[in-house]
RNA sequence: CGGGGUGUAGCGCAGUCCGGUUUAGCGCGCUUGGUUCGGGACCAAGAGGCCGGCGGUUCAAAUCCGCCCACCCCGACCA
């Protein structure tokens, strides 16, 4: 996906006026902004816009639970009945789970959820309790078919999904990887710019013996957006999940499950980031960083500085996209605040002074930089980004020993 | 699934109660020409609708009646 752009070339198209079907902010916004269109109740596609946040999410996502030493892999979508008649989970699920019978009279679901399936992949190539632990997690489209999906893809029918699954010999190691998981979660919601609770959950169909959910604060009032899972060894026994112990005896898997909806994550955000006018992105998940807005691209002057400028950002890494449109600089302006990219940069009449104006999304004011100036400011801008993350890093550290102590004192 | 509501042009709406002056309008958007150009510009001329679908009542239905469909909101559940 191009980290730089043309407006004109990019697949954006903004509404005035906000479709009557959406009631919540961030159904509205992703609606305005484009971000998503509805095919079907509690089905959305996409659009470019959209679809770079929800990467932008992902990257966040698979940084931090790469971190904690999982692997990535990924799991089929279409799942057969015969492995859901063994956890005995069909009732269970009931009418959530989208099923068709194929060409073979064979029952299929859309995976609602993938212990069943990676039990198996796992069940068939780990034997011993050397092998072990175990992390896997995939990233992941999600079907079900919910009784009432709402507030657009907060509750979709079809939505993304990042699950973790933990395999372990024992329940201290269960508990181990439960804690990594939880404190991955803890930076993940924090670099995706949301505030964050956990709280001991109902398990619900998932079973097992403790969870926590992970809810969004603020106006999306109590959004769950993540939820982990100690399952024990439920699953284990009754998909035969088992390992030879040090002993030769025969011992279930100690399972944790551990699921973020990325695409209500996008929501939640949404949710915590904005104003009356739109969107205001984290800089960690805006779609672009800079929004270079030129008031007149028919003036020579003002055109050429902006292209220059756009091909310097670029050739620094940094993803912008440039408003080349030919239209009222009014139209611009709206569209530029709703779509709530961090950083403006506005070529105008200040540049026959040899400046541009520096505005952040997120503050009223204003600021007049030297054209010449500007790629450092916003270099020294987003350092402090960067700053952020060596304060996440050293939070990741500090929780991971702090943690380590702990359980040192209890043994 | 239970309860409530909506469906008229791409989007937002009026008209529906009380059937006929309606050739079904308005704002935004869209097309063409011109003037503009620092916060969704202005003028002019256009394009675009079997009024969600099917059936019924009637001389006559967007409007009344029946059935169906789609979508939204509240509840239980969820990432």
């Amino acid at each position: 996906m191009k980290s730089q752009i043309k407006w004109s070339e990019a697949f954006i198209r903004t509404l005035k006026e906000t479709p009557k079907e959406a009631e919540t902010i961030s159904h509205k916004l992703m609606l305005k902004a484009g971000l998503i269109s509805k095919v079907a109740s509690g089905v959305y596609s996409y659009l470019p816009l959209g679809l770079k946040v929800l990467r932008k999410i992902e990257k966040i996502v698979r940084e931090e639970i790469d971190q904690t030493g999982a692997c990535e892999l990924l799991l089929p979508a279409l799942q057969p009945e015969s492995l859901w008649k063994e956890s005995g989970r069909i009732s269970l699920l009931g009418k959530d789970m989208i099923n068709f019978i194929d060409r073979h009279q064979r029952r299929m679901f859309l995976g609602p959820t993938h212990e069943e399936v990676i039990i198996d992949v796992v069940r068939k190539r780990v034997h011993s309790w050397k092998e072990l632990p175990i992390v896997l997690y995939q990233i992941q489209t999600k079907f079900r078919d919910e009784v009432r999906p709402r507030f657009g893809v907060v509750r979709a029918r079809e939505f993304l999904m990042k699950d973790a699954y933990s395999f372990d010999a024992d329940q201290e190691g269960l508990d181990k990887n439960y804690e990594k998981m939880r404190e991955a979660y803890e930076l993940i919601f924090k670099r995706c710019g949301i505030k964050c609770q956990s709280q001991k959950a109902d398990s619900g169909i998932m079973g097992g013996r403790f969870s926590e959910e992970f809810v969004a604060e603020g106006e999306c009032k109590e959004l769950e957006i993540g939820h982990i899972f100690k399952l024990g060894d439920t699953y284990s026994k009754k998909l035969k999940l088992f390992f030879l112990d040090k002993n030769g005896e025969e011992k279930p898997m100690i399972m944790g499950c551990y699921g973020i909806g990325i695409s209500r994550l996008m929501a939640a955000i949404i949710e915590g980031n904005y104003d009356e006018d739109g969107l205001i992105w984290p800089r960690s998940v805006s779609p672009y960083s800079v929004l270079l807005l030129p008031m007149n691209m028919e003036e020579k002057a003002i055109k050429d500085t902006t292209e220059e400028l756009y091909r310097s950002l670029q050739k620094n890494n940094i993803d912008v996209i440039m408003d080349d449109r030919i239209i009222s600089p009014g139209i611009k302006f709206k569209d530029g605040d709703l779509l709530g990219i961090p950083f403006r940069i506005l070529i105008g009449k200040e540049l026959k002074n040899g400046k541009v104006e520096l505005k952040l999304r997120r503050e009223k004011r204003t600021e007049l930089v030297k054209v010449e100036d500007i790629l450092q400011e916003i270099k020294k801008l987003k350092c402090k980004d960067y700053q952020q993350e060596h304060e996440n890093l050293k939070a990741r550290k500090t929780t991971i020993s702090l943690t380590t102590k702990t359980q040192r004192l209890k043994e």
